[in-house]
RNA sequence: GGGCGCAUAGCUCAGUGGUAGAGCACUGCCUUCACACGGCAGGGGUCCGUGGUUCGAACCCACGUGCGCCCA
């Protein structure tokens, strides 16, 4: 069956894919070195976007090219839970039913997701397989499948062992609507118009100070008394939660104030607070007033400057962000801080953040809300100096769309500091390299500087923390009197004196005030420990908070009757999804089994990503590697560009210049988005993407089908035994060397992560020198009459073809495959075919074409200016021809013919009259043009041609009348110069000639 | 403020000590029997600027200008 005219991408993709798959293409072959690569887990609620498609083809082309070449390759697939993302998409869905999570419990909310995942979740791994990722689908991980499950819960374990993991009250960025932690990933920092506040914060018991500015200088400019200190605030709202004033320690301003105390300008008059003004390198003396307030508990830099300075942190908001309502009223609240402040020593973090410093009429209002009272209130006593419109960089939840709050909460560390030691060390020596190089430098300057790791999200959708908390058990004197136990449920007696009043020696009683953590890898662990903990005469139950506080439950209890009941609860927390990717390169190859593949398969062999996740994603990964595996997760990392459009602007919704793969796919195929995002994937650079890019390789696809069908019209095939190094004919024996060269080429580009100059070599192959002329060459012999060069030609065009496909493959799967299938009688699919194949160099069959090629697009260079007119046919007369130009011109005289449209070739010591000239490869050829000869034009293209022979001459004679050039330059570069004045000068020479034999006409 | 980049043809980008390149776009010619998603030919460059190193700089170094990005 013949080729059809036209290749249909869309059936033919998904018919070979389905081929390769069921042909268990996919699969490690068990044979040959390992080499391994675990895919970046897409999100499972993703679809496939500009950025996958770049990795993955890349990572495809990667791993089909070492296919090719014999290695065991394993492409791990698999996708993320994305938690905040998945429980988003299906309160949604729940939405639109009416429903909300918290109708539900969090068993039933979670298997409402698994359902989900099943119904919908699999969107973006079909999209991979439009691409033709050859990942090896039998294999596939989530993060939230029962083994990597396993292996978080493992690893949390061990590292809260051994003092890595911690719970602390640090800032973490609050989502107000999502109501959890998020990381700085999920921050997008935009630009807003907002105002600068400019306050007054009088100074404590009415003091003043000479306030002096001075320029630079040194001159005065101002000088006054003030009573106060100013700040600039962009947030007038946290002014309730300052605990200090911070200036620069060498600002010169303000440096009679250091040590005083200035009053917080808002809340009643009766109440008002007093803060330290303190010193710390943070303060940019020239930006606003110079002075800064210090709101510890809701900004990332004021905590830095508060834990410097032992500066209490006054939480103000609640979870969602709106002004505290809990606590006593502000009075006394305000007395419980000055309390703690006048305190000895550091205060304690619990005790501060219980105290709600918001006054009580501003209570219960969101953030701006608050913030307008605030400022109405510093405005109606004359604290407000001014307000100043200003550019502000505000934080947003990526998902939420909503103001990020900075907030002091507790939440689950990890201590990374300590983990990015033998990351840092790894890189360093050379265990993981980063390619290109410099982006080294990104994970050093993280690595070196790196913040713990907020690894815990209030969410229910995740790996929930595997820490049980229970009651730690104290003294006691024994069973309390039954009297004393009736008094404690009526309330009529403490706790504490209850216990205490029993009789008998002295026992272990669970102390409900205090927490005992059971970390485990399973609740059964966990319960075996308590069991282990607590004295057998009482009994453990598990119980879910669900909004309840423990004190309630114990109360419950007890008044059930059911004192010895132990209440334990699962911490409510889920771990963050990069926590889980961390271990990815070792937990989708089994562990914590000890896996053959693991053994086999770790470490892998290369990491393809984005720079925008070494941070997040590769930093984390080379940390828990080497903790867990004591080796690196991968020995090279190639980061690749970021897409951008044609104009080079980042990619946005908000734009509207996102460009859909999938579409481009559906247009162009996806072999030409393919090759489209290889050929512009270069170094050290970002990728701007161009719908006219795609769509040239889109007809570079064409190219090669229609090259196949030629090839397929004159029945060209390759015979059984066909041994490329014993052809005869220059022109099949320079194909084979051109073939060799691409191969190498294409070859040592890959092994360098040089992907546009991998599909370049294989471009310029496939197109400039097999179609272009290998084809053209034949087709003077195909049409001729000696049946044993027609034969080997129509063998050797068939053979380059097939290098090409195999060339190609990585990069145009489909199309390549496809052909492979229909050129000829084939044992197996292309993807599985061998890369490698005989080194087939030949230069002197390379000079016998090379000499076709070059002459032929010099005659046809003439041609075009003569504007002779391509039917004409012209005879050629070569003058003066060595023996070796002889037998070329001999040799390639068909292809003069009908490339050049030549109508006979002559040898002559003189041009011919009216005949146009050319020099080329030291041998002068007329071309008597008669009837088309314009004699000036021809005059002036040889002068034209003189003019740049000369200039060049002219350019080497500089150089070697330089004498320290000759003296200093190494030899083979002045012999060099030497050579090629010798070339340009017999040009320049036989190009004179030519001029004068014109003007003597 | 700290860090990392980039500046080469109209556009998008390779090149990185010795001869300036590609793709696309552009111009002219050609429906020739694989392909007009094609063929042939052609025009087009102070390699951002200024210094320095060197026999020699688009390339190395310094400074400057402009533009990105990351961290704070």
């Amino acid at each position: 069956m013949p080729l059809p005219k036209q290749f249909d991408s869309a059936d033919v993709e998904s018919r070979l894919y389905e081929a390769w798959e069921k042909g268990g293409c996919f699969k490690p072959s068990g044979k040959g070195e390992p080499f391994c690569v675990v895919i970046p887990p897409p999100n499972v609620t993703g679809s496939l976007h500009m950025g996958h498609a770049l990795n993955t083809t890349l990572q495809d082309i990667l791993v089909r090219f070492e296919r090719m070449r014999g290695k065991d390759v394993l492409w791990q697939v698999g996708t993320d839970h994305a938690g905040i993302a998945t429980q988003m998409v299906v309160e949604r869905q729940m939405a639109e039913k009416g429903e909300k999570r918290t109708d539900l419990s969090r068993e039933e909310f979670i298997e409402r997701v698994w359902e989900w995942k099943a119904e919908s979740g699999g969107k973006i791994q079909n999209q991979f397989r439009r691409l033709g990722a050859s990942v090896d689908w039998s294999r596939e991980r989530f993060t939230m499948d029962e083994g990597l499950s396993a292996a978080v819960r493992k690893v949390f374990v061990q590292l809260y062992e051994e003092g890595l993991i911690y719970r602390a009250k640090r800032l973490v960025n609050w989502d107000p609507k999502l109501v959890t932690a998020i990381s700085d990933l999920e921050v997008e920092t935009r630009e807003v118009q907002g105002h600068m506040w400019h306050v007054k914060y009088p100074l404590a018991g009415g003091e003043t100070y000479e306030y002096v500015e001075t320029d630079a200088d040194g001159n005065e400019t101002l000088r006054e008394t003030r009573d106060y200190i100013a700040i600039a605030t962009t947030r007038p709202e946290t002014i309730l939660g300052d605990g200090a004033v911070a200036v620069h320690p060498d600002d010169q301003r303000y440096a009679p104030l250091v040590g005083k105390l200035c009053e917080v300008p808002v809340g009643p008059k009766e109440h008002r607070r007093l803060i330290p003004i303190i010193t710390d390198e943070y303060p940019d003396p020239d930006f606003g007033s110079g002075a800064v307030k210090i709101t510890g508990a809701h900004d990332q830099n004021d905590y830095g400057v508060a834990k410097r300075a032992g500066i209490p942190l006054y939480r103000l908001m609640d979870e969602h962000a709106s002004m505290r309502a809990d606590g006593a009223p502000y009075a006394e609240e305000v007395e419980k801080a000055a309390a703690l402040r006048d305190q000895d020593g550091e205060p304690d973090e619990a005790a501060v953040d219980a105290i709600n410093l918001v006054p009580d009429d501003l209570r219960g209002l969101d953030r701006y809300g608050a913030r307008w009272e605030v400022i109405g209130q510093c405005e109606a006593e004359g604290t407000l100096i001014r307000v100043e419109d200003k550019t502000i960089q505000q934080p947003f939840g990526d998902r939420s769309g909503v103001v990020i709050e900075p907030m002091l909460t507790d939440q689950w560390w990890v201590d990374a500091e300590k983990m990015a030691g033998p990351a840092i060390e790894a890189v360093r020596s050379g265990k993981t390299r980063f390619v290109p190089e410099n982006w080294d430098k990104t994970y050093y300057q993280w690595m070196e500087n790196i913040e713990p790791w907020c690894i815990s999200r209030q969410l229910w959708w995740g790996h929930r923390v595997p820490v049980w908390y229970g009651p730690s058990l104290r003294k006691s004197m024994g069973k309390p009197s039954s009297d004393a136990l009736e008094q404690w449920k009526r309330g009529e007696l403490s706790m504490e004196d209850m216990l205490m009043s029993g009789e008998g020696p002295e026992r272990m009683i669970p102390d409900h005030g205090t927490k005992k953590v059971f970390c485990a890898e399973s609740s059964e662990k966990a319960f075996a420990m308590m069991r282990e903990y607590y004295p057998t005469d009482y009994q453990i139950g598990t119980v879910e908070l669900e909004g309840r506080s423990i004190d309630d439950i114990v109360h419950q209890l007890a008044e059930k009757g059911r004192p010895n009941l132990i209440p334990v609860y699962q911490d409510e927390d889920v771990l963050d999804t990069w926590f889980s990717s961390a271990l990815w390169p070792f937990s989708t190859l089994g562990w914590p089994e000890e896996t053959s593949e693991l053994e086999r398969f770790y470490p892998t062999a290369a990491l393809s990503t984005a720079f925008d996740i070494i941070f997040f994603w590769v930093a984390r990964m080379m940390m828990m590697g080497l903790h867990f595996q004591k080796e690196v997760p991968f020995k090279e990392v190639y980061i690749h560009a970021i897409v951008r459009d044609e104009h080079g602007q980042k990619m946005s919704k908000s734009k509207g210049n996102v460009v859909d793969p999938l579409g481009w796919m559906d247009t162009y195929g996806t072999d030409a988005l393919r090759f489209c995002l290889a050929a512009q994937a270069t170094q050290g650079r970002d990728l701007n993407l161009s719908e006219q890019r795609v769509e040239g390789y889109r007809n570079f696809r064409t190219k090669i089908w229609n090259a196949a069908r030629f090839v397929e019209m004159n029945e060209a095939s390759v015979p059984e035994g066909f041994d490329p190094a014993a052809l005869k004919l220059p022109l099949n024996r320079w194909i084979a060397h051109e073939a060799t060269e691409a191969r190498a080429q294409v070859t040592s580009a890959l092994e360098a992560y040089r992907f546009d100059d991998a599909a370049q070599a294989a471009y310029r192959f496939t197109w400039n020198l097999y179609c272009d002329w290998a084809l053209e060459l034949s087709k003077p012999i195909l049409n001729g009459e000696d049946a044993a060069a027609k034969e080997e030609t129509k063998a050797t065009l068939a053979w380059a073809l097939d290098r090409i496909l195999v060339l190609l493959h990585p990069f145009m799967p489909f199309v390549t495959e496809e052909l492979w299938a229909q050129t000829g009688e084939r044992d197996g699919f292309l993807m599985l075919e061998d890369w490698s194949a005989p080194d087939l160099r030949d230069e002197a069959a390379a000079g016998d074409v090379r000499f076709a090629i070059d002459l032929i697009s010099e005659i046809r260079s003439l041609r075009a200016e003569m504007n002779v007119p391509p039917s004409a046919r012209l005879p050629l007369v070569a003058l003066g021809a060595d023996a070796e130009t002889q037998r070329r011109l001999k040799d390639q005289a068909p292809a003069l013919r009908q490339l050049a449209r030549i109508e006979d070739i002559t040898l002559a010591d003189t041009p011919p009259q009216g005949a146009a000239q050319i020099v080329t490869g030291g041998v002068t050829y007329a071309l008597p043009v008669a009837e088309h000869i314009d004699l000036s034009a021809e005059l002036a293209r040889l002068e034209k041609e003189i003019g740049k022979t000369e200039s060049e001459i002219g350019k080497i004679d500089n150089k070697l009348a330089n004498e320290k050039f000759v003296s200093r330059a190494p030899k083979e570069v002045v012999d060099e110069q030497h050579t090629r004045r010798a070339d340009f000068t017999a040009t320049l020479e036989k190009l004179q000639a030519a001029k004068a034999r014109l003007e003597a006409m």
